[in-house]
This record gives structure tokens, C-alpha cells and sequence, in this order.
DNA sequence: GCTTCTAGACTGAATGTTCAGTCAACTTTC
DNA sequence: GAAAGTTGACTGAACATTCAGTCTAGAAGC
């Protein structure tokens, strides 16, 4: 049936032409109604074949999320590496966080934020995934504030306390995106953001973000 | 085998006892986990009867998470009444958000609310709760505020923005106090919280918040 | 005796996982 | 260089279990 009847096919490609199909899944289901049945489906194979490259369902499953997490990052890091100021770079990393960019399907990553939220409390490995997501993230608040008092871009607040509730403000802020309350449509979760990070770090809130084009320069 | 075999016993009281069971379970094992032989086994009786009075498992869960949503924010209310100032009033609600009582299961309703959020997206009747839900939160932080101003205790600060930050911060709060993350214990969450509070509205943030103690005066 | 409760046995549908074996490519051997 | 052997990707058909919801019958109250 297959054109390519059996031993060949990139090895690590399929796995990860699975790990995208469960995240596809995922976000239209939820991560409790993911059924390996589905991600068979959405990569045109057996459900038998996804058991034979992930062990379990929950192994598929939680890859997949650190999968996604991990590539989040990456873009991040990519979209910040040539932004010279302490500023322009929280700025992007803002609006990362609050502006979906047109793609395919727009709130995934927010979508998934909630189901790693609420899997995390009695799931040992997704648990593990968003602690290292968090701290990651954190740090990388921490780091662009030290950068730019060093600069003598930003006042010299405490970073730990201003990295804390900007993050944990961007995760209340990421609810109403994901859940797309009318009451808090995105831009404005951009906006108050900003001028919560500018007022706390003293520096201008810049215009208007020129807005995210996903990767490719 | 019952020492009430049949017919008697109050019918709202056998409905509340179960929705008291249901979410004992929730908190436990998840909304997804969450069955309904084990809700059964919670309130002593027969997977059957909890049929019986909920129609369907989506009901029962979804009725039980209004029920709690309804009961915290009653909480909520009862606890206010008395306190004088808008700045006292803040405070409570703030130290609600944030500081998990001494209870049975202390973090019981932050991790509702994670599966809340995740829930909502693919479940029309647990997005219904969850909307009333924010939308009353979010009026009673901005009948604080606008009260506060007239009295003068609050700077003029615009209080939907204000609002819609204060509320998303205590949300992303809440996902920390939820996950127990060792960088974030709760009283942190409301000491950052007030921090933000004060400093936006210009009131003095006052000492040590008397912890709370549930219902009963 | 009619209604309200209640339990136990049961059913039907999913659905994760296993398993035995197929199929093509590569390697070894002669 | 071909036959024989080996390996890794892959599948279809079972298997086993789990569970929501039903059915029947019986007990309690009016």
C-alpha cells in the first residue's frame, strides 16, 4: 500500500511527522480525547505503528508537548538573537506571548499551555516538561532585565520580583487569549503588558509591534 | 445493606452530597479520571444512583464546578462584607487568590480551575461556567476600585485596565500556587500581588494579611 | 398502589496494547 | 553475483479492559 512498502523511511522523520500529528490533535481535542487512533490517522498509518515508535500513549503524548515547548523556544530565540535593546527584545518576547500569529491554528500553543497546566498536577513527565518550560522562560526575563539595567536602559528594580509577576502575568494573560474572552481581545493583553513592564522598568513603550511573521527571517 | 434502604432522605441534600463527592474526586484524580463508579464509592452508594439524579457523567461534572465556582465566590462575598475600606477589601480578595487556607485539600480550587481553563475550549457547559465565573470576578475588583477612588483612598487610575491586569496576575498566580512551584510559594504570590496593587492605586500596603480561616465568621 | 429511591447485574462501545507475521532493503557467504 | 540470512519498518486482527449508561426488581414512604 505504501509506495515505500517497508525498510526504509527516515527513521527520526516519522517520528516526528508524529509528534506534529499529536500536537494537531491534541489542539483540536484535548489532550484527554487524543486518541493514538487519531494521530495514526492524521500521519496515514497504523495505530500499531505509532505503539512501535513511542512505547505508550502517554509517552507519544508527553513528547509531544515537550516537543512543542521546545520549539517555541527556539523561535524565540531566533526571533530575539538581533535585537540590540534590553527593550525591543522584552517587547517581542510580549508579544509572543499575546499576539497569535496567522498560522495555521492560531491559539495552539496557548490551547496546550491549559491542557499542561491542568495534566501537570498527577503527571510526572508532562509536570517535568513545564518546570523546565517555566524556568526557562523565567530566566530569560531575568536575563533581558539584567541586560538592561546594566545598560542603563531600566530602572533598578528587584529582577526576581519583576520577572515573577511579568511571567505569571503573561500566563493570566495567555487564559484569555487561549479561551478568547471577548472582554481581553489579544492586542489589548499586548498593551497592558507593556505598559506594565515599561512602567515598572521605566523606558517608553514603543509604538505598535510590527507583527510576527512565523519563521523565515 | 443500607441502614436507609430506599425512599427517604432528603433529594437536594443526596444531589449536594454527591457534587461535594464529584469534585473530591476531580481534585484528586482530574476532571478526565474523574468516574462515576468512583463518585459512587465517595458518597456510599451505586454508580446507578448517580445516574439517576445527573443524567449523564458531563452534567454531574459540569454541575459540580458551578457548584464550586458559586461556593467560593459566596465565600468570597461573606468574607468582604464587613471590611470597611476598599483597600482592606482588595486585600481579602487578593489573599483568597493567593493564599491556600489550612483546608482538607488546601489547593483544591486552584487546581479546578486549571482544568476549568482546559476544559473550556471543547466543553460548552463548563466555558459557560467559566465566563460567568470571570466576568463576576472581574466586576467585584472593579466595584473595589471605583469605590475606592470615590472615597478617595485610590489613585484614578483607569479600573478596566487595571482590572483586567490585576485579575489576569492573579490567575497566572494561581497556576504557580496550583503547581507548587518552589520559586513561587504562595505567600510570594501575595506579597507580588499587593505589591502590584498598591503601587498601581497609591495605597500602603498593609502589614501581614490575618490569614484566613473557612467560613464561620 | 403509586411514586420516589436504590442496588446489582448487565451491555455496548471504545480504545490502548499485543502479536504474529509481511515486505523490502541490506549484508553475508559462497 | 546470486542465494541465504538478517534486520527494521510496518500491518491487521485480536485481546483485554474500562466505563457510561440501561434494565429490572425491590424497599420506603405517602
Amino acid at each position: 500500500m505504501r509506495e515505500n512498502g517497508g525498510g526504509s523511511r527516515d527513521a527520526g522523520e516519522r517520528r516526528e511527522q508524529m509528534l506534529r500529528a499529536a500536537l494537531d490533535v491534541i489542539v483540536e481535542r484535548g489532550y484527554a480525547d487524543t486518541r493514538i487512533a487519531d494521530v495514526a490517522e492524521h500521519t496515514g498509518t497504523s495505530p500499531a505503528l505509532v505503539i512501535y515508535y513511542f512505547k505508550t500513549r502517554d509517552q507519544l503524548l508527553t513528547e509531544a508537548i515537550r516537543y512543542s515547548e521546545d520549539t517555541w523556544y527556539a523561535e524565540y530565540v531566533q526571533r530575539i538573537e538581533q535585537i540590540p535593546t534590553a527593550a525591543g527584545r522584552l517587547a517581542e518576547l510580549i508579544a509572543m506571548n499575546c499576539l497569535p500569529g496567522t498560522d495555521p491554528e492560531p491559539n495552539s500553543y496557548w490551547l496546550l499551555w491549559l491542557d499542561l497546566w491542568a495534566l501537570s498536577p498527577r503527571n510526572a513527565g508532562v509536570a517535568a516538561v513545564r518546570a523546565k518550560s517555566d524556568e526557562r522562560w523565567r530566566e530569560t526575563i531575568r536575563s533581558i532585565v539584567l541586560s538592561g539595567q546594566e545598560a542603563g536602559e531600566f530602572a533598578p528594580v528587584d529582577a526576581d520580583d519583576f520577572t515573577i509577576t511579568l511571567s505569571a502575568l503573561l500566563d493570566g494573560l495567555a487564559v484569555q487569549i487561549a479561551l478568547e474572552d471577548p472582554a481581553v481581545p489579544p492586542q489589548r493583553t499586548y498593551d497592558l503588558a507593556m505598559r506594565f513592564a515599561s512602567g515598572q522598568l521605566g523606558f517608553d513603550a514603543k509604538p505598535v509591534p510590527k507583527r510576527a511573521r512565523k519563521r523565515g527571517s
